[in-house]
DNA sequence: CATGAATGAGAATTCATTCAT
DNA sequence: AATGAATGAATTCTCATTCAT
């Protein structure tokens, strides 16, 4: 088991790389900067990440899982298909407030070129396990018959425009905003 | 007024500059290589250009205003909101189609550090005569009662979703699909 | 054809590389060293040559085809075998006159890691024009018939042995010890 | 007296950078990797040896010593020069046998630039005791009348010449060649 | 004594930009 | 005007050495 001090300085790490990463581009933030934001010295990121491309794709699959979770952390079982979507629409709203860094992160580098089989196959299992939920949905009778995928494009897509359009200063990202735009997005997706 | 010849290479250059920005991030684009591209020596860029930024400031605003082109040239006047936008849902997809590495910039770059207050000031132009669409179809009551600026997020993010997650693989971006997203797209934004 | 400036940058480069890899290590060699002792800026090199090993075998095959050259240079055509050894040594013996630098290098570096196939090569090519020398003694009978390469090695071994031995400062390398040298080496190497 | 652990550490080590030394440059090779390879932490080779280059110094020194023991300790006592040759020569051989890492090391690291004054002394002192047998040899009036130096340069470098050529590939070192080899290197040496 | 995580100076290499031609 | 060779600052990464445990 790794010592206290190394899984610190490894979460420190991965901390300043994901603020900075999130604020300015991948190629555009050097190596020393987030080891003097992380509070390490530079080659101690070396000592935790083969590369920095190692530390770009462990930035991404935590990002990804930390969605994931906020995802679907906030399902209880037993509820209806709009529930669950009103469930998983909070639960990216919460995501978003706890760790926008995140949320910003994974937005603007999903097809980062330096993006490993195992960064993509994360986001592949997240991708799935929306794609269940459609399904059920659809099976229900509450979900239109369209082809799953194209339906999680659309939805997580207006989410994802809404933080873009609120953080280029358009409009305040409020929970109530976050909640009709909810009610908007359900209208999209729901069997008539 | 220019040369031809001159004019011809600054827009080889841009040509060779969206063609690149658009498959590997902006910082990871050496200048040599476009000018390679364009088939033009690397000081030539100079002559053309300032700086870096400043081509890709030019690349972004001849983007946005292509994709502005495309949203509302086969508006014709005297349409329905619905008929509009329809016709804006197939100017975006058709302007994707003429150039995709546009559009996939556009998408990108959207937050880059390097753009300027001209680019922005486009970006913003572009909004506002979508806000006019929505405002016009809320009067007439074809639109739902909601910030302009959230529903432009949500559909506009709506379509970047669909493009972004058929470039993932997760299926293929055909008319058909995206004519049926545009049905979709419209439930959400339709006053009831 | 390169310009005449890119020839002579080329020169400086491989003239201050030589110098510089004979007198320290390769691995102890600073690129920024040899750029500031061949008057160039540290990039520069990088436009002649793809990387610091490239610029260590091209330095490796310069000098090992001017060792060659020198090997042969003086042979006329038509001289017996003992005379052509006596100008093979003695071309060995100018060729170190006239770069040093370049024997001492060619001696260190044989087995550096980073030669490759090129290098070893060359390497092979000139071993080849001397046991064709020694093949056509052996037919002569002038010779002694052992494997030609065992006697090249040993005859080649002992003119370095001499010239590591005046470098540690054991004697002096003067004409009249060579001369004296290469009748005690031809006498390891004539048939009786 | 140290206790056995540390002796014991102390040979890991030397045994490590010896094999280290030996494949690759000095300044190829990390001292971690050392440790690793010796089987201690990184910070215990600083226990025994100062820097790096002491301890560069110390596999120098010890390896020359082995190769003076090689040398010497088949020698009787009362042989002829003849004899006495064959012995040193069988000796060389025997240690090339017993470690070629060493002898590889001593050829490679001759004129390494980190070696000290007590490095320099030790190869110093195997030089005189070899030019000892040389002038007893010279006085027996079996030696040619050459500077001791010269001969020893010839005849030593001609052993090394043997080892390079077989490792570069030429041939393969066996007892023949080098008992051949012995003959034609006397060859050299005696007077006539 | 031994360790090995941590460091930061220094290595190779890249690339935006300049300027002589 | 156009070029592209040249530059050197900046980048990623390595490694000898230290020191808290």
């Amino acid at each position: 088991m790794p010592k206290r001090a190394a899984v610190d300085k490894r979460e420190a790490i991965l901390a300043a790389a994901l603020d900075l990463f999130s604020a300015r581009a991948f190629d555009a933030t050097p190596m020393p900067l987030i080891a003097e934001r992380a509070g390490v010295g530079a080659g101690t990121i070396y000592r935790h990440f083969v590369s920095k491309e190692a530390l770009g794709n462990a930035v991404f699959r935590d990002s990804k899982l930390a969605l994931q979770r906020g995802l679907l952390e906030r399902r209880r079982g037993g509820e209806t298909p709009r529930q669950e979507f009103a469930a998983m629409w909070q639960g990216l709203w919460e995501f978003f407030q706890e760790s926008p860094a995140a949320f910003r992160f994974l937005e603007t580098h999903s097809h980062a070129t330096y993006l490993d089989a195992a960064s993509r196959a994360t986001s592949d299992a997240v991708f799935v396990s929306i794609t269940d939920f459609v399904r059920r949905g659809q099976a229900a009778g509450a979900i239109r018959l369209a082809p799953p995928a194209v339906l999680i494009a659309l939805a997580f897509g207006a989410f994802i425009g809404l933080v873009k359009e609120s953080d280029a200063g358009r409009f305040s990202l409020t929970a109530a905003v976050v909640t009709q735009a909810e009610a908007l997005a359900w209208d999209m997706l729901r069997a008539r």
